[in-house]
Order: C-alpha cells, then sequence, then structure tokens
DNA sequence: ACTACATATGAACAAGTGTTCATATGAGGT
DNA sequence: ACCTCATATGAACACTTGTTCATATGTAGT
C-alpha cells in the first residue's frame, strides 16, 4: 500500500496525470471481476456453453458436463446469485438459462481469442 | 463424476445431443479460463486498465495503483507469463504494455456490461 | 568498486474456491 | 400417507491465489 512510485525524478509525471484521470471506480472494478470469476471456472463454462441456446434442467447438464449432480447444483447456485442464469421450476424439474445476452458476448468472444 | 442424469425418462435426449454436439474441446475451456482468470483480480484490472492506453513502469504503476512495488510486480509477472502484456527494459525502468487487442476487447466488453 | 535506485523473486501466510459426502427439501405418482 | 426422483444445501477438505516481508539482481552514476 505505498503511495508514492520512484524517488528518483518522476520521468512521467504526465503520463501518470492521464492514467489517474482514466481509472475507474471501485465499483467497477468488482463488477467486473465478479463477472470474470464468474467465467473463469471450467466447469461454469462448460455449463454456460450448454445453456447458450437452449434451456437445461440439472440431469441434463449431468448428461453434458459429465460433473456430480452436487457439483453441478452449487455451480448453478452461484450464476444465479450472480445473476448469470435464471431457473425456472416445472413439475420436478428446474430449467435453467442464460438471463441474459452478456454472458453470452463475453463467452463468444474469449472463445473468438482461444481460436489462435 | 457421475454420466447419467435422470433416471426418470430422460425428457429431453434429443436437446441433449445437441448440447453434447456443442461442446468445445477442454483446451478451450482451459484456455478461456486462463484468460478470465487473468482479468479476474481487481489488481490486474486496475493494471490494465492503467495500460490501456499508454505503457508504464512498475513505478508508474505504484503510484496509479496504490499497491506496493511487489504486489504489482507479482501481478505483472503472471500478466507477462500469459501473454497479456509485454515488457521492454529501458535504461533502470522495465516498461509494461497490453500486448495485442484481445484483452482489450474482453476488458471494455465487460465495463460497458457493469455500467447498468 | 561503491552506492542508490528500479525491479524481480522466493517463502510464508491468510483468504477464497471447488469438490465430495451426507443429508434436507419438495414435487409427483401410487 | 408413502415412496421415489430431482434438486438444494451445509460441512469438511484439498487446493489455489494474492499479499507481505525479506532479499536478490541489475543498471546508472560517481
Amino acid at each position: 500500500m505505498k503511495a508514492d512510485g520512484c524517488k528518483e525524478l518522476v520521468t512521467h509525471p504526465k503520463v501518470i496525470e492521464e492514467a489517474i484521470n482514466d481509472l475507474l471506480s471501485n465499483e467497477e472494478y468488482d463488477y467486473m471481476s465478479m463477472l470474470f470469476k464468474m467465467v473463469s471456472d471450467s466447469t461454469r463454462l462448460k455449463i454456460i456453453n450448454a445453456l447458450f441456446d437452449r434451456e437445461l434442467c440439472v440431469c441434463d447438464l449431468m448428461a453434458v458436463t459429465q460433473m456430480s449432480q452436487s457439483a453441478i447444483s452449487h455451480q448453478l447456485s452461484k450464476l444465479k446469485q450472480t445473476r448469470l442464469v435464471k431457473s425456472e421450476k416445472r413439475g420436478k424439474n428446474v430449467f435453467y438459462s442464460l438471463s441474459d445476452d452478456h454472458v453470452r458476448q463475453i463467452f463468444k468472444q474469449a472463445q473468438e481469442h482461444a481460436r489462435e
């Protein structure tokens, strides 16, 4: 948490000021951090990918991702808390789907980068 | 690691097959996971934001982000290992900059989502 | 060579995260 | 009411991650 930088003549006081002006608010960093954390786990990435074009229930997701029911349920819970997915109960099943296009966009963009 | 899902008649065998066909390779998930992990820490987000339009040396980044020299150096090291930033040594200083537009795009997109 | 400054790096530690296991909730059919 | 299936949830545990502290490396100037 040291405030200052170089002791030698600060070579770039102007540039530093610019950069400081560009700073975002803590809320923005926190939100972005949260959003990226959600999509930085490969189990959740698989879930998001599976839900990309359709809604699925938990047992469908088990079949698709080859993960345990508990693991999936825990991850879906996080994804729902952070509003990346929404759910709808129908009979014995709970169907999950992506809640908006934000996730889809971020996911697609990263996927394109992965192809290189 | 259970393979199957519901024991009751699998209501959506067709949809499940679709979802399975949409699966990506493990390498893709791993890469995306790694990329998102890198931008999911708020210290690194601050660094990336600071480097968005300019190159900066470590001491500049200390001044801008208000973080310790060691913390910044460690994070820069990770960002460099994963090729998100590149560095150039000039005299006593080491100047860091974003290595390509991938990061910028992902960052911007998330930032827009944060504004809502 | 010596000193001051800029950066890197290793070890240690606290905090966070994902999985499993066991169990709870809740709906449908009988 | 009872039983079964689908899903949720809490506790425990191993693992990862970010920071600090101490120290090393390396460059420039004297």
